[in-house]
Order: C-alpha cells, then structure tokens, then sequence
DNA sequence: CGGGCAATTGACTTATTGGTTAAATAACGT
DNA sequence: ACGTTATTTAACCAATAAGTCAATTGCCCG
C-alpha cells in the first residue's frame, strides 16, 4: 500500500484519531492509551501496530512499558494532497489544475 | 460512520483519488472516469457509490449518463483536521494543546 | 419496436478489518 | 525464583471491501 493511502486508511478510524490526540499531548504506554476505550487490550494494540506501520507513531520501550509518540510526517503530507483540493472549495480551479499537471512527480510541503 | 471516517476512508484508495483528481477539472461520465484503470465498469461504479456516500461528489443524469462532479466541502473538514496537528509538527505543541482542548473535552490530563 | 450504448445491480469470491478470549513473553519488585 | 504488571501473539469470528462476470435497467435512435 501506498504511503498516503496507509495514512488516510490509518486516520479513517475514530480509535485511532483518538489516540493521535491523546499523544499530541505527549508520550503515553499502551496502557494508558487503552484507557479511554471499552475495547480491549489486544484490540488497541492491533491499532497501534496500524498507526505504527503507518508511521504515524514511533514506539520505545521502557522497562515494561512501549512508550508511543506522534510522528506528524505522514500527516503533513496528507495535508498537502488536501491542500490541492483547498483550491477547488476557494474557487481557484486553475490553480488546482496546474497542481494536478504537477503531481505525478513529488508533492511538497506547505502551508495553509 | 461518522463524517470524517467516511471522508479518510475514502481518501484511502488510490483509484478514488485518481478519480477525484480527474473530477477536479471538471465533470465526467462513469465510463469516462473509468478509461484509465483497469479495472472492470462495475468496480468503478462502485468506488464513485463510495465517494457519493462520503459525499465526495454528486451525480446528476443527463440522458444515458451519469455524470459526477466534485464536491469538495468533505475536505474542508479532513483539511481542518490535519491542520490542529500541522502545529504539531511546526512544534507550537501547546496550541495544538489548547486545540484539543476544545475538540475534546473529554479527554483527561496526563499522569505519569 | 428493437438494437445498442451507459451504467447499475446481483451473486459470488477472496482478502482485510476490528473485535474477542486465552496463552505467551518480558521486565519488575520482592 | 516467584508472582505481578504490561503488552503482544495466536486462534478464531463476523462484517466489510474490492474485485469478478452475468443479467438488468434506462435511454436513444434508425
């Protein structure tokens, strides 16, 4: 699968979009991400294994703690294939145009 | 599915964006869309059911076709989505912080 | 009317997803 | 070494996704 296809699959999951707030906040354990949840243990690890292959998440362990952090990378560059479209919803249609004719090389980074 | 499941999970395949990619420079015909992939009609048919419940697009019939266009609004929400975490990765940690806060209430302070 | 093009629907297959419980693995603190 | 805590793996299940081909529907036109 395709980095941003992984990506958009990843985020396309309530539990998931969760637990990348909960750790926006910082470094968390598996288990404290699991609090929040009724589903269990297994079921969130299955979901962090997503978010990992994703690479949405990095993972370290700590005595007998995994320890999991955001990796925003991936986010970034969803955000720049929607930012294309941005120019579609403002009007700017040429401009997305011209972004199209582009996009089969690389896309970059930018801002909204 | 909530909204912005059914927008990601869309975003997900890279038959679909091609499709919205074609639909960005204007409205086109199911076989239309179809000719670049090689896939079968039906599978087509059924990725543009995708993009209709996600509400990616809209379909008017004018005589013997259906033709689609892109409604872009959906990703309005996604982009507004990834965007509390752009600050994340430009590191304005604590704005994405406050951000939260308010997208989710519900979500109790760190403790470790 | 009947033929042909456009597209969808039906029936089916196969793979993937998201969940479960139970067992295994790993590190800690006695 | 032992029991406890943290997490993953194994085995399984039900639902969904993505594709196929065949049949159907709808519309146009000679």
């Amino acid at each position: 699968m395709d980095r941003l296809s992984a990506t958009f699959a990843a985020l396309a999951d309530p539990t998931r979009r969760a637990i990348l707030a909960r750790l926006a906040k910082g470094e968390a354990a598996v288990g404290e991400l699991a609090k929040p949840f009724s589903i269990s243990l297994p079921a969130v690890s299955r979901h962090l294994r997503v978010l990992q292959a994703a690479r949405l998440i990095e993972r370290r362990v700590d005595a007998q703690w995994r320890l999991c952090r955001l990796r925003a990378e991936p986010l970034a560059q969803a955000a720049d294939w929607l930012d294309a479209y941005s120019r579609f919803w403002e009007g700017r249609f040429d401009s997305l145009a011209r972004y199209l004719e582009k996009t089969q090389p690389k896309s970059r980074r930018n801002k909204r």
